[in-house]
DNA sequence: AGAATAGTGTCTCTCAGACATTATTTG
DNA sequence: CAAATAATGTCTGAGAGACACTATTCT
């Protein structure tokens, strides 16, 4: 096809002040849009993203998936636009956006209070939205966003806030202590009142989804 | 970018003698492939898609939902060329495959025959066939695979072969009732045996995923 | 009458969910 | 010692899974 665009785009989620956050960049005139760029010729979709927002954040691993293709004509006015737009959680040690860059400053929006945004990025948005509740549900999505090591009680309290509503604090326990993903350290947290034991997920323990099927 | 092909394949599975099938269409040499063609400028991914198999099968509705864009450098040889593939499942009586086309005959395949693949086909079936599985346990994929029409039996027997194991009649029958998502007809289907009473897929009862979480 | 398939009920055991108190630290 | 947060166990009810016999039709 000629007069084609092919970019890609990705929706990053994280963790702030108790809310989930999400990476804008600045877009056309007071808009703003997802972070995003052409891809190059020797370059693969999945690289592409990723050099999307390197530079941007600070060292820490991010989780990083192919979320949808958007192509339709029209939704880009001008040109045929097909962007790849991939999905990616990053913990709160990342969030440190650097100073500056070509593309302008980027910023962190929490999702009720989104601004303007170009194109169809509001629906992409909302759909990656939906599909983190999704991951959160049937695999450990949830640690992506922690530090590497955690408390239970912010475990606790990421779930709650992703998920929208408070958790028993002793069946959470329970159920992620015997589901075996996560291995205490001898260390602990110090704070306000009993210092709290950290944990680390355990990437071995490959939690393997024993979902009840809905029907069988 | 420039020299860049965008395309769009689509991996249409269906039940025909008591196993799950692919469509494929002749490929490069000997080989096959996945049925597919490039986009047109005025049209959507997604009708691109439903163009690639329409005229190939009868009537009956066809399930179609994106799967995958595979777009790394290379996969092609040649030209860069970017896929976006379509996951597509068709009820028996659209098997039917129509005479000729111009691109040749295609063919149905069982899953465990499938012919030498071009480029990078034979991970993308493999891919849409893990999707298949996650999609049966959480959704009502199931009928997709149906005629309108279905007794319990024949509902049952395809979930054995999609899930590959053996499920009880009465404890499938119990849960598939009490679920709500299926009603019962007047009519019967008549063969060697008792008839069996004909039932069918409600599409108004949404069927919300009650998914138990992994961790909640 | 025999072969073939449809249709039906009970028990057990696991696990999700509700629930309140004690323990350890800091200021 | 007061305030703050961490840590811990039991009971109940719902539902998944194992299991075997009767009913209806066709030839």
């Amino acid at each position: 096809m000629t007069d084609l665009s092919l970019n890609v785009h990705v929706v990053i989620f994280s963790l702030c002040d108790d809310a989930l956050q999400v990476l804008l960049a600045p877009g056309e005139k007071d808009a703003w849009q997802l972070p995003g760029q052409d891809v190059q010729p020797a370059e693969s979709l999945e690289a592409a993203a990723a050099r999307a927002f390197a530079g941007q954040l600070g060292p820490g691993e991010a989780y990083l998936e192919q979320l949808y293709t958007y192509g339709d004509p029209g939704r880009v006015p001008g040109q045929r636009t097909v962007s790849v737009v991939y999905f990616v959680l990053i913990p709160p040690e990342a969030q440190r956006s650097s100073p500056s860059s070509t593309a302008g400053k980027m910023r962190w929006f929490r999702l009720n209070e989104l601004p303007a945004l170009d194109h169809d990025h509001s629906e992409i948005i909302a759909y990656a939205l939906r599909r983190l509740h999704y991951k959160m549900e049937y695999s450990a999505a949830g640690f992506e966003l922690l530090p590497d090591e955690f408390t239970l009680s912010e475990l606790q309290h990421t779930y709650e806030i992703i998920l929208g509503e408070k958790l028993d604090k002793r069946n959470f326990r329970r159920r992620i202590l015997e589901a075996g993903i996560i291995e205490g350290t001898p260390r602990r947290r110090t704070g306000e009142g009993r210092p709290a034991r950290l944990y680390r997920y355990r990437a071995d323990a490959v939690a393997e989804v024993k979902t009840r099927r809905l029907f069988p």
